[in-house]
DNA sequence: CTACACTATATGCCGTGGAATATACATCGC
DNA sequence: GCGATGTATATTCCACGGCATATAGTGTAG
């Protein structure tokens, strides 16, 4: 059996898997997220990007997760009225703040991170076996590399 | 090196690299699909379920995308209101109703279709090689499929 | 056949994100 | 230094989904 890659026509169920697969381990994490830490999976995402990028500003933050900025700013106002983030001053340019983790706010994060990797652990278990997991890894690593290399899918504003 | 299955510890950057994907996989769809058709990937996706699975109920659609019902049906008003979709009495139980697309939706279903399939194509091209894409497109039919062998992530309403 | 428990859908309120706009600041050219 | 232009973020308005509740219909025990 000859093909080049795979059919065009494989896409749009693709497409639909990938979605299917996002929306229920995203659903699923959010419910063991808030259950546990009462928190849910767009801020578990925020909070781990701040602890390993600290001082990022709230554009860098955009641009990492293809969210616009004002959705952004406002996620990043719940965090700091919880008390898990702060917004500094930016010597640099007094336009923008640098952001960082309180302490309570990398405690939660380092917490978080275990249930969704327990959660995550669970959820895929007999799903896949070792090589085709770690296939799927290298895949969908290579793929989200692509995109952001070609900007794609960067939202407006 | 040897290893038994992904490690634990990978799988929460594998879940940050999946949910990248998909939002701007999702993003760059939505964009080509409204300037080209007036609708979003959310409805071309209820489309595409309609014209595979006409006489579906408001809760077969629900399940399909494990999103709630209440949301299932304020979507499928407004299909109904762009006279996409309509909404037939169910003549073995009066409560519900089955779903099919008008004509109208039966073809932009299928122009909508090309465009996520030509438009997913270009996205991807180049970023993963043949045998790659095979792979991710395997692992993540299986993965959803466990998933909804299992109920992961199902709203509650 | 009637009361009761269950199911399918619809509706209202709230939180959140997208998009456009406003504001403060920076930077460049002069 | 000053004005014009661009940039970083905040704010506003709107659309959509989650969740709780309401409504209508089903089915079943007695």
């Amino acid at each position: 059996m000859e093909y080049t890659s795979p059919r065009a026509e494989d896409l749009p169920g693709f497409f639909a898997d990938l979605v299917r697969c996002e929306t229920r381990l995203y659903n699923a994490l959010n419910d063991r997220l808030r259950e546990r830490h009462g928190i849910v999976t767009s801020q578990y995402e925020a909070l781990r990007h701040l602890r390993d990028h600290p001082g990022a500003r709230v554009a860098d933050l955009a641009a990492e997760f293809a969210i616009g900025v004002g959705a952004t700013s406002k996620s990043v106002d719940r965090l700091e009225q919880r008390g898990l983030a702060v917004r500094q001053p930016n010597p640099a340019d007094r336009r923008s703040s640098l952001l960082s983790l309180t302490a309570e706010g990398a405690r939660l994060a380092d917490a978080a991170e275990r249930t969704v990797r327990d959660g995550l652990a669970e959820l895929t278990s007999g799903a896949l076996d070792g090589a085709s997991l770690t296939a799927a890894v290298a895949a969908v690593a290579a793929l989200r590399a692509t995109l952001e290399r070609d900007g794609a899918g960067t939202p407006t504003g």
